[in-house]
DNA sequence: GCGGAAAGCGACCGGTCGTGCTATGTATTG
DNA sequence: CAATACATAGCACGACCGGTCGCTTTCCGC
């Protein structure tokens, strides 16, 4: 519970910029007796991205996962992606968003752990691309790599100007720039 | 000189993150001597964003826009933006996204400034996709924001990753699927 | 050569930060 | 019932923050 309240702060202030105090406000305890539970401030970061990363997995990746064809599952990534940002759980954008572009150039255990996830995500994306393929679902020429760039180009772009507008517009336009994407790259 | 290293900072360090002491000290200022140039913080910030837009209009907008036709004016807006990334003055990456993720939960001045200098920027590839479509060079069917929200989408997750990962090949996957755009949209 | 404005400096303020150390309660266990 | 483990709170610390103040230096118009 602590952790939900840490990673909805996190994309509203910052992962850095959460502070203990405020945190420890939020979640009605003291700063110090909410501090022990934590041996640093960073290791309260990195738990609070695992936390982060759980409802990822929890809202998105795994129903998505559990499609029957590649390209139900690559749609369901994308639509679960848009659909949790357009919620309100965090408050402040896409909370891997918000922490890989506060801590790019902040080398530690945070960026590394943030890195590993980027890439998993990224992975993801990719072998559906890759597996849409095999199936002959989509045409021979469809670099998975570069789909998947494609792909989290629309959705980062998205997560931004909607963190900034409060316009569903701009989830729309991922939408469609997506649609058209896969349309393109499938065979029939 | 003091904006330029005040803009180069705060893609490192952020624009909230960079702290006057720790510039005065980069640009061989007292903390008291640089502060009294600008009334506060966000004054500075504010002219640091300045400072930035200027090193974007330089490098990037006005060369692209002397080209002859539209879709020149394009690839110029894109290649410039790559070029700068990929080039070592803002070291943490393109300044306006750090600057942007950064503020996007902050209002006030900067991020109406910030905000303001997006849609330019957004407004810049729209126009040129305009006319493009009234020239002839592109497609009825492409919706001149639509393309802007995409091409300003592989820019900036090719930024993102660019700055993680200082692997030139980010860059050029922006390239590849803005040459395959622009293509797909041409008439010819 | 001189006077005043301007620029720059160091010291300092109140506040917040992360982080230790210590005490107090509160369960659990023998 | 006593003793131990653990969760939480209180408090103080040093560092750093943005910002202020008064002093010194520098420079320019006369």
């Amino acid at each position: 519970m602590i952790l939900d309240a840490a990673a909805r702060l996190a994309t509203v202030e910052g992962l850095e910029g959460l502070s203990i105090a405020r945190l420890a406000d939020k979640a009605g305890f003291s700063k110090s007796g909410l501090f022990a539970h934590f041996g640093s401030k960073e290791e309260l970061q990195l738990a609070t991205i695992e936390a982060a990363w759980e409802v990822y997995g929890r809202e998105i990746i795994e129903p998505a996962l559990r499609e029957n064809d590649p390209v139900a599952r690559l749609r369901g990534l994308a639509e679960g992606f848009l659909t949790l940002i357009g919620g309100d759980v965090f408050p402040g954008g896409c909370f891997f968003a918000s922490a890989t572009a506060e801590f790019d150039t902040r080398p530690g255990p945070v960026l590394d752990r943030l890195t590993v996830l980027d890439d998993e995500w990224m992975r993801n994306l990719s072998e559906q691309v890759s597996a849409a393929r095999a199936e002959g679902l989509f045409r021979e020429t469809v670099d998975p790599e570069q789909a998947a760039f494609d792909i989290n180009a629309f959705l980062h772009l998205a997560n931004e100007r909607y963190t900034l507008h409060h316009d569903a517009t701009d989830l729309d336009r991922a939408r469609r720039s997506i649609n058209a994407y896969l349309s393109a790259a499938a065979t029939t």
